[in-house]
DNA sequence: TTGCAAACGCAACTCAGTTGCGTTATGGTC
DNA sequence: GACCATAACGCAACTGAGTTGCGTTTGCAA
């Protein structure tokens, strides 16, 4: 598998700036998320790096390399309807994801969001500062759909 | 603590009727849960339960009765931000929550929700057949923002 | 080429949640 | 009130995701 695209380049460079140092786990990981954009579990992401050439990733070394990329700015961590914790390419565009509950597929979905601007405001009634939101729809994909 | 309101009596009736028994630790949840209207973490579901009159309760019954709980439609799991489990009350109104980042306090929100009668339609892109979605804001409560 | 710190692997651990099984107690029936 | 089927319960042991401490390896800058 290809490890080097313009964009996992322009990280490369990014990561370095950093003080991150670049290794195959490292490179394979970005190559995984960018080259995808969209989120997945970390048993996915080890499902992956079986296809690059790089010995079995001992799952400590998965969870801090993780760790890592959140606190690079290059991954954020997701949540669904289960407990599984998920991590997302960062873009700069704010979106939304449909879930099936039956395999777990997931799709962007294109939906008008009309909470994009509520940022930095507070809720009247709770007097919550709002900082973020998260909205994800659930349903069947096509083929669960059909079953 | 008082363990009977017209809702939990109400809700007592019904859980008779699919064949639950009740139990003291039964009637304690549903308590909680339909006094306090707010999604509750297993942990402080356990804190809530010391101030009843029943000795502690072993954890696999908690988890239990949970279950039966969900499977009884009285309440229903949500997930927020992190990834702890928690279970609301079952009401008829679609509704939504605002969480505090810093001290987890959850409040609901009032927003109006364009998503509502969304349910069943096929969203054009992705081929997903929409059943529900989920919208939480996340930010600062009053007394964490002022910190 | 060298040296420092980042990255790594391993063993052992924590903690939420689950399973199997034997015991207790609720609530319907007589 | 006594009986009894089974729902509810407690306990021990287990599972699996994620964490911690520590010693070793490796990327990369000087």
């Amino acid at each position: 598998m290809k490890l080097e695209t313009p964009r996992t380049a322009e990280l490369r460079y990014n990561l370095a700036a950093e003080g991150f140092r670049m290794t195959k786990l490292r490179r394979a990981l970005l190559e995984i998320f960018a080259k995808n954009m969209k989120p997945f579990s970390v048993d996915e992401i080890r499902g992956r790096l079986k296809k690059f050439d790089i010995p079995e990733v001992h799952k400590v070394t998965l969870y801090r390399e993780l760790e890592v990329l959140v606190e690079a700015g290059v991954i954020v961590p997701i949540y669904f309807h289960d407990q599984v914790q998920r991590y997302e390419f960062v873009e700069q565009d704010h979106h939304h994801h449909i879930v099936c509950i039956k395999c777990d597929a997931i799709a962007d979905i294109d939906v008008a969001d009309p909470f994009d601007k509520l940022e930095d405001q507070v809720d009247k009634k709770s007097k919550f500062t709002i900082l973020r939101h998260s909205l994800e729809f659930f349903g069947l994909c096509k083929s669960c759909a059909s079953l």
